[in-house]
RNA sequence: CGCGGGGUGGAGCAGCUCGGUAGCUCGCCAGGCUCAUAACCUGGAGGUCGUAGGUUCAAAUCCUUCCCCCGCUACCA
């Protein structure tokens, strides 16, 4: 049995359509490390789903006039559309409305409870005056009691930056209403974090490979640990789950306490439906199966804090003891990989103010590898990084077009006029030109290897693309073109096998373009996997259907494999057509008058 | 002293953990080639690596001072 990877992808809020923004922070990068696992011969499970509760969703629908569960209902649809584009290759993309998340996090909830870890107590809490709608604490402002500043939130003063109560401020507004909010006691859960701060610290002092701004970030956080809040005065949530609390239909989880159980609810919801529900022990309960969560930064907190401590909970690992549940002894995060934030031109992205990409409408515009690939290449894996159209068209036409795309169609239009098929030559008659080129390649595989498996996936990408600038330097120096037969035949046949394996390192990254050169190399017997759209009956309420993304990704062994392969036989080709294709630069002003139309920039 | 990240040729970045000729992509200049999507290849100009000091034979890299940008406990990823 090869090794076990789970891969858990931040679950995207269905309150909107995602930006490319989102898909830059959690989705691509967590696919190019599926992608790459799977061929390195790693049993990989991915899964994630739209995270569909919580208040700002509450809002909106009402705001809308509809019912909360068709405001995600749309919006799930739609994200599941886009991420399906974009080909990112989840085992499973569920939602957290389904029967089985609810069960699942509910027990995770109850083994909580029974080991001690949730407690009962008393919180004064904003409400909406008129509607007695619960008022979370951002939608509150009013005068900073320190600096005098106004509007200051109910959280935080963002001109002195001092840590806030609503009840602190002067003259506390609803930003909703304008009206005063009225503050009264609620009764309400609480997730004993304190309990659990000794084992997670222990735990987390123990995570020496993760990135040291995240282990520095998590281990600061955790000085000030107090009791968190884990359900909320809302009637739109998972009920909790204890005898008077069911039927009282304004009291909720929080949405984040059920939102992180999806990893492994979304786990349970994939065996289930694969037939036998007890497969994803194999990953939870494993020791050595290795457990990575992708996500943006602002997200690191949940992963390394909360989660953790629900995990340490349930196991009743924390202060007060306890015993672990039905599930087992589950896996906490071997690794938690954040990633920075995307600008856009400069701009934060805000969709309330315009300034935004969704991921559709660059999608309808632009092949989905050209975004793919920039955010590959350019996206915020360490640093915030500016998306502007100059540098995407930029990327696209001289990379991944001139370099790339050229190298593939030069070479194939060589072979197909001179020979029309593509030849096999004897290797020990290379010469040191042509053996030197294919054994660089070689050895590039386990580099770029490390690199993705360490999370350094641009500096992988540009090793990769280092080979493909070698190998159009080697055209220029062998010139081909001028040779006779025999000799054409070598060098064609040494470019054939170049462009073969850096397309196997890049099918991680552009896998519908690796698709295509496999086809134009007349390469039938193996393909790039990709996922599907499949609509499903809720397992726990046959009344129920929803669209998942799933797939089949080992292609009963036809999926390529991450290593160095020589193409054997005579395969005849068709004539070459331009795989990739440029972008009119005259789009980067287009686009950007668009933006100033909406008087963004 | 709240915490953290960053300041490297025109632009965007890598290098800093484990000190030793400053690297990549784009742009610019010159040349080459013509198989290819005016693509590709070669060479060149351009940097006192934010500031001031220290350690060292040697500092972008280690230590200290100061300056400037940017995030930060909110479901805006």
């Amino acid at each position: 049995m090869s090794k076990k990877v789970l891969i858990l992808v931040a679950w995207p809020y269905a309150n909107g359509p995602r930006h490319i923004g989102h898909v830059a922070g959690f989705g691509v990068p967590s696919d190019i490390y599926a992608r790459y696992m799977r061929m390195a011969g790693y049993n990989v499970l991915m899964v994630s789903g739209t995270d569909e509760h919580g208040t700002p969703i509450a809002m909106q629908a009402e705001k809308d006039d509809i019912s909360p569960q068709v405001l995600v209902d749309k919006y799930n649809k739609q994200i599941v559309e886009d991420l399906y584009n974009l080909g990112l290759s989840y085992d499973l993309f569920t939602r957290t409305t389904t029967g089985n998340h609810t069960k699942v996090v509910q027990n995770v909830f109850l083994q909580l409870y029974k080991n001690g870890y949730i407690y009962k107590d008393t919180m004064s809490q904003a409400k909406e005056a008129g509607t007695g709608k619960t008022l979370p604490d951002r939608y509150i402002e009013g005068t900073c009691p320190k600096c005098g500043y106004f509007p200051a939130r109910g959280d935080q003063c963002d001109n002195c930056g001092s840590q806030l109560d609503p009840t602190d401020l002067i003259n506390p507004v609803s930003k909703n209403t304008g009206k005063s909010p009225i503050f009264a006691d609620s009764v309400h859960f609480f997730l004993d974090l304190p309990a659990l701060k000794e084992a997670l610290t222990k735990w987390l002092k123990s995570r020496k490979n993760w990135r040291p701004n995240v282990l520095k970030y998590s281990l600061n956080i955790i000085n000030d640990t107090k009791p968190r809040a884990i359900t909320r005065d809302i009637d739109w949530g998972i009920t909790i789950p204890l005898p008077n609390w069911r039927d009282e239909s304004n009291k909720k989880l929080y949405v984040w306490f059920d939102a992180v159980v999806g990893y492994l609810s979304a786990c349970i919801e994939w065996a289930r439906r694969k037939g036998d529900a007890e497969l994803w022990r194999q990953y939870w309960n494993d020791k050595n199966c290795q457990s990575d969560y992708f996500m943006g930064k602002d997200n690191i907190a949940f992963h390394s804090q909360i989660w953790p401590s629900q995990l340490l909970g349930y196991r009743g690992l924390g202060s007060k003891g306890g015993q672990t549940g039905a599930y087992g002894d589950l896996n906490l995060p071997t690794e938690v990989v954040s990633s920075e934030f995307l600008t856009m031109e400069g701009k934060k992205f805000t969709s309330s103010q315009g300034i935004v990409i969704y991921v559709k409408d660059i999608l309808a515009k632009y092949p989905v590898d050209a975004l793919r690939y920039y955010i590959a290449a350019a996206g915020p894996e360490n640093n915030d990084t500016d998306f502007t159209w100059e540098s995407f068209v930029q990327r696209n036409n001289s990379e991944l077009v001139g370099s790339w795309g050229n190298l593939v169609n030069r070479t194939l239009n060589m072979v197909y006029k001179r020979f029309s098929q593509i030849s096999q030559i004897d290797m020990s008659q290379l010469e040191r030109n042509d053996t030197k080129l294919l054994s660089k390649i070689e050895s590039v595989f386990p580099e770029v290897a490390n690199l993705i498996e360490s999370h350094k996936q641009q500096a992988g990408l540009s090793k990769i693309m280092k080979l493909v600038n070698d190998t159009n330097a080697y055209i220029t120096a062998t010139e081909p073109f001028k040779q006779d037969d025999f000799r054409a035949r070598q060098i064609l046949w040494v470019c054939i096998q170049a462009i073969y394996n850096i397309n196997t390192m890049l099918a991680p990254y552009i896998p519908h373009s690796a698709q295509k050169v496999l086809l134009s190399l007349g390469v039938t017997n193996q393909k790039i996997p990709m996922p599907q759209i499949e609509t499903v009956i809720d397992l726990d309420n046959s009344n129920r259907q929803y669209p998942i993304i799933t797939g089949d990704y080992k292609l009963n062994d036809m999926a390529i494999k991450w290593q160095m392969t020589y193409l054997r036989g005579n395969s005849k080709i068709a004539k070459p057509e331009p795989i990739f294709q440029k972008i009119d630069p005259k789009i980067i002003e287009q686009e950007l008058n668009g933006l100033i139309n909406k008087k963004i920039i």
